[in-house]
DNA sequence: TTGATTATTTATCTTATGATAAATTTTGTT
DNA sequence: AACAAAATTTATCATAAGATAAATAATCAA
């Protein structure tokens, strides 16, 4: 729980007793790599944080996989759309590596928000900044070249090319994979 | 103030006190068709209520001039990523349409949310619904050709034609207007 | 270690969109 | 109404990325 205290803290201070609630409806899990962590058409009902390991959501369009997002080490990472609204997700999350998650049960969260208005202030603080992340992505997307995209994320992310194998970055920057290597093979 | 009580209510129901509280932090907005109503440059204080008229989110990249969004009747605009970092943005929010608005003072906001909870919940499942209109948007864009999204735009907002410029609904589907005239030509 | 599977690269050809310029239409102002 | 300015369309040529296929490289399992 230790590292997860401190993401936490990251955003707002917690008493050891809104903690404690926390720890209550949460517990570890892990999963080996290329596992689904949660799979497609199963309503969102927990919150995952990575202590170790990364993870993608990613779905399905005309029959060709694209993964949405990576997280790594020290994020939280959920399927929001689902999350959210209570219906069926259509992505799945994948763990990429052999992963050490920790998973916090979100109907019992969302029931803590009444008793500790601290928990509830955390998560809309955590979830405010991963909605700042994504308006970010969609400028990102919007109008910079394939080219100006993978060089941006690997500034943002050094080591995702470590971690992670090209058939997934190249979805996630919206171009296939032959026009991903092709950008690669220019220098 | 009656719409946006009504607003309100589809996310969270507000005691008398609480909407007092809001009204007390909120004035309303007159502004000119193609007015900024909030420039470059200015960090967000202002969470704004769309009473009458159609706002749109700018910004530029390599002096091009592209839009972000657009918002309608019975919306809420404002400029997230200032918002929730308190730093200047880089984006300008402008009214296409005679426009009435009701600005509410976010710190004056954020201050509430101490005294009441009840607003807090309000404005996280605001910004929890906004969050998953941009987890769509990033899906639209990433895998969609042109058409598509210029389709699926008239399906989600028919009256868009009517009300805004094309020049402004070609940035938005990231293309530029020469390219959006000519998908339009094809039917 | 070997063979099978999967991932990545390379090559060719096609297509959607960009850039630029010019023509036309619409809108706004006097 | 008439002019000016702005928005939209049309045309031409250039280019980035898609589709497909095949070659090579890396990974995995027996």
């Amino acid at each position: 729980m230790n590292n997860l205290i401190k993401y936490f803290n990251q955003f707002n201070h917690l008493s050891d007793e809104a903690i404690k609630a926390i720890a209550d409806i949460s517990k570890p899990v892990n999963i080996k790599k290329n596992q689904d962590l949660q799979s497609i058409g199963h309503t969102c009902r927990t919150i995952y944080f990575i202590k170790k390991g990364v993870a993608r959501i990613y779905y399905y369009k005309d029959d060709i996989e694209i993964t949405e997002c990576f997280a790594f080490e020290n994020a939280i990472i959920a399927r929001v759309e689902s999350l959210f609204t209570g219906k069926p997700s259509r992505k799945a999350i994948q763990m990429i590596e052999d992963s050490e998650l920790i998973g916090i049960n979100s109907p019992k969260l969302f029931e803590l928000y009444d008793k500790f208005p601290e928990i509830e202030r955390l998560f809309r603080k955590i979830f405010e900044s991963a909605y700042v992340d994504t308006v970010n992505r969609v400028e990102s997307i919007q109008f910079h070249s394939a080219e100006e995209r993978y060089n941006t994320l690997l500034k943002e992310s050094p080591n995702v090319l470590q971690r992670v194998p090209l058939k997934y970055i190249a979805s996630f920057l919206g171009i296939t994979q032959v026009s991903l290597s092709r950008i690669r093979g220019i220098r």
